[in-house]
DNA sequence: GATAATATTGACACAGTGTCAATTTGTTTG
DNA sequence: CAAACAAATTGACACTGTGTCAATATTATC
């Protein structure tokens, strides 16, 4: 995470420290608070370092959380970039359901960071922006996905991946701030099994 | 939508007409611009009423909106309150796709308002709790739909009805605020139809 | 028409933001 | 090594918007 320090000349090395004050601040304040009550005088106060210096280093309360946002968001891509490669209908089945299933346990476990992040989105323009990337990354993915079991004669031919895809998407989604602000009453196996079964075989049983 | 200003005396009369001419430039101001970037001050100038009077009158920007929001509010809730008693499936799934266009159709219709009511929801605790409930009227209604179907034995009795509604209310509500965003390539009963088919016979065959 | 009740008003104190000229710190060069 | 230069840091300042409240204006009551 930090960068190597060794080669820097001492003013460079005084930049990169200053900054990484900056972000050790932030995160604690955030944390500590909401989004949209954190002010960058807090944070500025909290790293110890001039006024003006934060705006040197970021652009303001946005790009700092952006960075801040960045471990979690690889941690996402990672889950997003899973191999689906199914041989038959149930195996499909299984391998959505853990995705799902990782899914939402990536919201437990970066809980803190999102919530923060969910407060961001809501009021923020250019962290919008950075999860809408995000999102589009998993959806084209799903797309993909889909449409790799419907050319195996797995999944239905009839239906335009990229329309399913959102649908399912934004399902998890929604749950994963359900999980993120502990709204849920049941455990994070059943909601992904349940979305799971819907979205695989329907809540109306065939003819 | 206005009260009956015939039997009031003078003062309260005066009141009802200040409040009247906050609400239709707030409205205004609203629509020209973002929740966000809307300040009081812009919408008591409008009004041509002095500074202080839009706080006796309201407590912020957060309640002007949610009085403007009312009338949106109860269009969808007649849309949440639509009977549903399928005698069959297919009955059941017609229904269903009926409901999801109605309510994106809505979406069509107040695009503007939501618009606005969209941003307000990520920067507004109060107009959040708003939407919550709107919501969760939504998702009630459903579980309950839900529940009538398995009871009547058409749909999967193995699944938690609250559960089910909820990822499938997320679905269509995140479409909503694309279709209110026009960020849709599809049109919504396109939409309407594919959601529909996932849920009600999944993506995934039956054997 | 005097008094009381209510509604309206805008000046004011406050909180937070972002900028920029001045200052401090570090580097290079003759 | 001491100018001279370059880069990083700083906090005072101007600005925007909010919410409050004592003063003022309007309407009701006796």
């Amino acid at each position: 995470m930090k960068s190597d320090e060794s080669k820097m000349d001492k003013r460079h090395l005084r930049t990169v420290r200053t900054r990484e004050k900056l972000l050790v601040a932030a995160r604690a304040v955030f944390l500590e608070n909401d989004f949209q009550t954190t002010t960058i005088s807090q944070i500025i106060k909290r790293a110890g370092v001039g006024y003006g210096t934060a705006y040197v280093h970021f652009e303001g309360k946005d790009e700092l959380l952006i960075v801040l946002m960045e471990d979690v968001m690889d941690r996402f891509h990672q889950v997003a970039e899973q191999p689906f490669e199914p041989g038959t209908a149930e195996e499909a089945k299984k391998q959505i359901e853990q995705q799902a299933t990782a899914f939402l346990q990536l919201a437990e476990q970066e809980r803190e960071m999102l919530r923060v992040v969910e407060q961001a989105i809501g009021v923020s323009y250019v962290i919008r922006t950075k999860w809408k990337q995000i999102r589009e990354r998993f959806i084209e993915r799903i797309s993909r996905d889909i449409h790799y079991a419907q050319a195996a004669g797995l999944a239905r031919p009839d239906l335009n991946p990229t329309l399913v895809a959102r649908g399912w998407f934004f399902a998890n989604e929604m749950y994963l701030f359900e999980v993120v602000r502990e709204e849920t009453t049941a455990t994070i196996e059943e909601i992904a099994e349940t979305l799971t079964a819907v979205y695989t075989t329907g809540l109306y049983p065939h003819d």
